[in-house]
DNA sequence: GTGAAAGCGCTAACAC
DNA sequence: GTGTTAGCGCTTTCAC
């Protein structure tokens, strides 16, 4: 069952050589079809399975795509890593995921050890320490296929997977103005990351929209990306014992809506009637939480598909590819008690 | 930096045959300490890595293992699978990780495609259908090394990794008596897995110490372990619906518990005024519920890494395994206003 | 229509 | 101390 059979054993047990069998096993036009139906009953007997490895090292491909995430413990990315496998599975790929913890040293150091495990292509969501993204471009430059999803590098000319950020922020930020909130805080990733500023541009976007003032202390960047809760329990508590004290927060990443809830519940500030909260998560148990959350979501089991096909297509593409896509996702505002006034 | 220099390249750049490349490489005494130092430094100039692709199909060894569960959506699995990958990735393997969805047929498919992959070994935690285990005990038996975490297979003599189920119920009950409920129901996977029994026994334990009737009406099994949504809502429904209905269930396994909340808010029941709920499960946003919830939980990052320590040594041993342990690990029982009684 | 042989990158037995 | 060679499983040119 495990001892596979080769080709040689099939040549030998069938009196041919081991190239015939290959050709036969490959439908090659030049096997007599009584030869080719010896060696195809027969490996179909033993369950012959060719060698992925032995292919590998012919065709130069290790079949494998890496992955560079800043965490899975994350629903986000879990999902989105759901949807990564389950499109290279199909196509005949394994996925060899890395976490980043949102450091730059480590995700360079991940690049590195996936690029000597001779992964075919690369599905990257840059860490929220990372500026300098040369490696990617010199990597892309020469060929080598990278495809970004989530948080992209700007500079780097290849495909993009992203939501539509922007658009996720401006509608939770409406949704907490239409619900009477006028200071409204926004708490959020490292400001390296593209998507920080997208989700930022949305927010002020609605402030804008709704004849709001952006009160500059109401902006909280949390460069870690939430790895260091103290960091974003600074950031919270700082917002609490401001002088005009947000009514609402709009927090722009998974990890800090979650952190910050559990932040807020040891603080013992009660949401909605203290503070106000929507922010980006897919969490699927946000519908049970006290109170439950509203929360921005974006198709992340897509976004993992969408890039994943694109990467194969990249890899398996006979002409080096030129025409490189950003393709753009819709979000999921879902409206919960969290985001509501009470009166 | 991708276009990787091989042997092959170092040799003709030195003058050297590859042998005494690869000799230098791997520190072989029988190597000049000048021409080591040569190599070693030209090695290291143009950052040579060796194919891996080309040891595995040398060692007949993938440096794979493939990992075998229900689903990775999950916070049980996704932690175990971070502690198994932790362990994985430093002693030079890579993971492949299959999802069963708790079907039989589908965990058969899994392992035989990890087969064709040549993974080095198996990690496996059974789908809730399978109860036919043949197919590892003959893997088994030919030598080919198999560690069972989780959902293990009683008749496979191999290694395995659970926690205690026996205790985490006791325990978990044994709250649910104190905080004075009498009528206990219990929702838990199918009974085909051992860990169903294991928490039912802990759960029964709890009943007979206290001098409670064990009623089994009250006892629902989840075939498809919370997989299909309804069976888990039929479930519940009867047990509301029953004539002398439970105060309080205490639920055995994580996609059950956390199903259970939300159809539990869906059909409006208030836990834990209508009905009080202690359950398994690894979620760390348990606390955030409403009502925060009563679990138990897992140490399910360092089950994983136990489970790949042992697979990883059986792999590398030079001599065939003959002594297959048991390792169990303790579990956490976190008391939360879920499971109190309401005055 | 089929076979022999080379080669992918690497190691190791066997020369010398 | 270093080079030559075979072989891991497979495909593919080149012969016949």
């Amino acid at each position: 069952m495990f001892e596979s059979y080769t080709i040689k054993d099939i040549a030998k047990a069938l009196g041919l050589s081991t190239s015939t069998v290959s050709r036969a096993l490959n439908g090659s036009y030049e096997i007599g079809a009584e030869t080719k139906r010896l060696v195809l009953e027969y490996a179909e007997k033993v369950n012959y399975r060719p060698n992925p490895i032995a292919l590998s090292l012919k065709e130069q491909k290790s079949h494998s795509i890496g992955v560079v995430v800043c965490e899975v413990a994350n629903d986000y990315f879990s999902q989105a890593i759901n949807g990564i496998e389950s499109i290279a599975y199909n196509r005949g790929y394994h996925v060899i995921i890395t976490q980043t913890h949102e450091s730059f040293d480590r995700e360079s150091a991940n690049v590195q050890h996936l690029l000597s495990r001779h992964v075919d292509g690369l599905l990257v969501s840059l860490s929220a320490e990372t500026t300098d993204t040369t490696p990617y471009k010199y990597l892309h430059e020469k060929g080598f296929p990278i495809v970004f999803f989530d948080r992209v590098a700007t500079d780097v000319n290849t495909h993009k997977v992203i939501a539509n950020n922007f658009k996720g922020s401006f509608e939770a930020t409406e949704l907490l103005i239409k619900a009477g909130f006028k200071k409204i805080a926004h708490l959020t990733n490292s400001i390296n990351l593209l998507i920080s500023r997208e989700r930022f541009d949305g927010f002020k976007a609605a402030l804008d929209k709704y004849g709001l003032d952006f009160n500059p202390g109401y902006l909280k960047h949390c460069n870690h990306g939430g790895m260091i809760q103290d960091e974003v329990e600074f950031a919270i508590k700082e917002l609490l014992d401001m002088d005009e004290r947000p009514d609402a927060i709009f927090i722009g990443s998974d990890r800090l809506t979650i952190n910050s809830m559990h932040i807020l519940k040891k603080l013992d500030i009660k949401v909605p009637d203290d503070i106000a909260i929507a922010g980006f998560t897919n969490s699927d148990v946000a519908e049970l939480f006290d109170p439950p959350l509203t929360v921005v979501r974006q198709p992340a089991f897509q976004i993992g598909q969408i890039a994943t096909e694109l990467l194969i297509k990249t890899i398996e593409s006979k002409w080096p590819v030129e025409d490189f896509i950003t393709e753009q996702v819709e979000i999921e505002l879902i409206a919960r008690s969290s985001s509501q006034r009470i009166r």
